[in-house]
DNA sequence: GCCAACGTTGGC
DNA sequence: GCCAACGTTGGC
């Protein structure tokens, strides 16, 4: 089962905004490797929430309850939306900051391309985290 | 609020 | 098909 984590700035729609709907719909990404990312998740895959912007930390866990479909925000064909649903708050939020310090977790996309906002987790890299909210 | 980095667009 | 210009994102 593959791990992911995606962005989002709390602003548009914060993690607060996550636990209160329960379930979201993942829409509005217009970029191409982020979309394709999309494509590739699957029911049950476990997903990190990140804030970007305000916070710059990983606040929760949500995973996948609908695969990739048309985005029902546009009719371009290109772009595509998933659903997500909470499934737990992290005990303690997990800092970038502290992300960079951690030697395993430098190759990540969030440290290396700062801009992408769907991206592939390792099954260790998911779980370096989780321990990390959990200290 | 600024600015660097990056992705996308459009002219040639 | 290249590349400059532009817009947007996201860290600080």
């Amino acid at each position: 089962m593959a791990k992911w984590l995606v962005k989002s700035d709390p602003k548009s729609y914060s993690w607060e905004d996550m636990k209160k709907d329960g379930k979201t719909f993942w829409d509005g990404v217009r970029n191409y490797q982020a979309r394709n990312n999309m494509q590739e998740m699957k029911n049950d895959d476990e997903v990190l929430f990140y804030h970007s912007v305000i916070g710059t930390e990983v606040v929760g866990i949500c995973k996948v309850v609908k695969e990739a479909y048309q985005d029902p925000t546009t009719d371009d064909e290109r772009w595509v939306a998933v659903d997500l649903e909470v499934v737990r708050e992290l005990a303690n939020p997990v800092q970038l900051q502290d992300i960079k310090k951690v030697d395993k977790l430098q190759d990540i996309a969030l440290i290396k391309q700062s801009r992408l906002s769907v991206m592939p987790l390792e099954d260790e890299e998911f779980l370096a985290i989780v321990e990390m909210s959990e200290k």
